[in-house]
DNA sequence: CCGTATCCATTCCGATACTG
DNA sequence: CAGTATCGGAATGGATACGG
């Protein structure tokens, strides 16, 4: 295929992407922030084959988004664990979600909530923001290198 | 590769992924977020194929993200704009461009801001929160079906 | 339980040449 | 400028069988 590496680029996107865009990463994160941690889980939770599963946790590994941590401490078996990389990914899953929710679904199929734990309502909408709290559009901002 | 059909899974990431996920098709949508609209400024923006850009543009169409609109009102040339559907992935860009800067870049790499285009100021870091303004954690939410 | 090894069909993607 | 046509090498990912 010789992709075009985009790992080099200088573009955050692009790395991002290199590091959770393919296509069962992201997958397998939503996996791990629903409490998955073993293997067989992931495999069978996902309908994802052993093979490609192998390739995209180790890699996932490999870029520090997840570790490999024993069960118990001391013990020999270990599991996958988002390390705080990937805890940080949270707020694009739930935009993602809220996306998906939004404009993916024809009626058809069921849509989903991101609720709060404590008291069961639906979390607000992500949104960009200044520091001051008022919500920015697209053409509020623009990108500057430091 | 009979890549499994993630656009049937009732699940929005991955309906998500379907539209956005492949290699090229968000870094196209960066380019839109920064203006671009003709097809030979992707091409030369990004470095991508000819061939890869057509299919990549095409379905972006044909999932609602992006539409082809004429250059001037009645003109034959057309090109390529984010539809509202698209507009509202600015969050998950955002989100994940901060993530991206902060995570993988080791220092050899110039880091960006998003920042306001009136006062120059970097927006926020994007985060969840609930209706009420509380910043929300993984573990501080869950997900259910409506 | 947690993977590896091998195989193979599928598909991806860049290069090049060509068209209106 | 904005693509289409064709090609071929590379990578993907599922199936199956095997191993610690």
């Amino acid at each position: 295929m010789k992709r075009t590496r985009l790992n080099r680029l200088p573009c955050p996107i692009a790395r991002s992407m290199d590091i959770i865009g393919e296509w069962w990463s992201l997958l397998i994160l939503r996996e791990c922030f629903s409490g998955t941690t073993r293997f067989d889980d992931f495999q069978k939770n996902l309908g994802v084959s052993k093979n490609t599963l192998t390739a995209r946790l180790a890699k996932l590994v490999k870029r520090g988004v997840l570790k490999r941590v024993p069960v118990e401490p001391g013990a020999k078996r270990r599991h996958y664990k988002l390390t705080e990389m990937g805890k940080e990914l949270y707020v694009v899953f739930v935009a993602l979600r809220q996306w998906g929710d939004k404009w993916t679904f024809d009626g058809k199929m069921p849509p989903h909530a991101v609720v709060e734990r404590s008291n069961g309502r639906a979390v607000a909408p992500v949104e960009v923001r200044s520091t001051d709290g008022r919500v920015l559009k697209p053409r509020d901002t623009w990108l500057v290198a430091l």
